[in-house]
DNA sequence: GTATCAGATTAAGTTTACTTTAAGTCAATG
DNA sequence: CATTGACTTAAAGTAAACTTAATCTGATAC
């Protein structure tokens, strides 16, 4: 699979692509002869993960070091527990959006209340 | 209240409450003669206001729009509508924490049944 | 009375996460 | 066989949201 084809498929652009790999937020992709990238399912397992857990606004540094460690085949302990500080967060987070969501019904409401009447 | 008080209250540091000021985040804050802020109960509620809606991660600039037309008593429809736009983001935000979390749940767990086993 | 300390302003600096640019390689098409 | 278009790298640039630095003012502590 090319490096657009994942693009496509993941919708993250090439550039980034190539970037995500540079900084080790994913393994090496296996190349071609010439030097182009060839995502074999692997490697798009990974595009995946991170898109997932980017677009959930886990931050780049942490997934570094994990990616890292699942690499290298050690650090079990330290693997859980990165995952499990992420979660923590992503729960507060949740948490956060859940007050604020509630916040902006009853604000949402009070103008759905206002509007007919003074338009 | 003094910005130092309204610093410790909601764990915003003074530096940041004059920037949000400055950028028209939260509407003038009232002065003593000598130019010392002096929150006042409406002040605070623009604090906690803003304080909620950054913390969900709501964008700057629309806060912005929706201050300045609150304050310019104005733009009824239009505010509803920024609402209505910041809480669909959340929505989105939070169905995508919802499956993130999920996805670390399920690789917690594989740790959780491997760990005992081979440390 | 002078030192220190909270508060003020303006401008420049920082961080995170990309994005764009510059410059080059290579396969295939007209 | 030149050109088009996808691919490559390295380095510089950008955007959002603060943060820090530099400098100043005025009130209270010793």
């Amino acid at each position: 699979m090319t490096i657009s084809e994942v693009s496509q498929k993941y919708g993250i652009t090439t550039d980034t692509l190539r970037y995500y790999e540079r900084i080790g937020l994913i393994p090496p992709v296996p190349r071609r002869k010439n030097g182009i990238r060839d995502y074999d399912e692997k490697a798009c397992n990974w595009v995946s993960l991170v898109k997932c857990m980017r677009s959930a606004g886990v931050q780049i540094e942490p997934l570094i070091e994990y990616v890292a460690l699942v690499q290298a085949d050690k650090g079990m302990e330290r693997r859980k527990n990165i995952l499990l500080e992420q979660r923590a967060k992503l729960l507060a987070q949740a948490e956060q959006l859940r007050t604020t969501i509630e916040l902006l019904n009853y604000k949402i409401e009070h103008y759905e209340e206002w509007l007919p009447k003074n338009k």
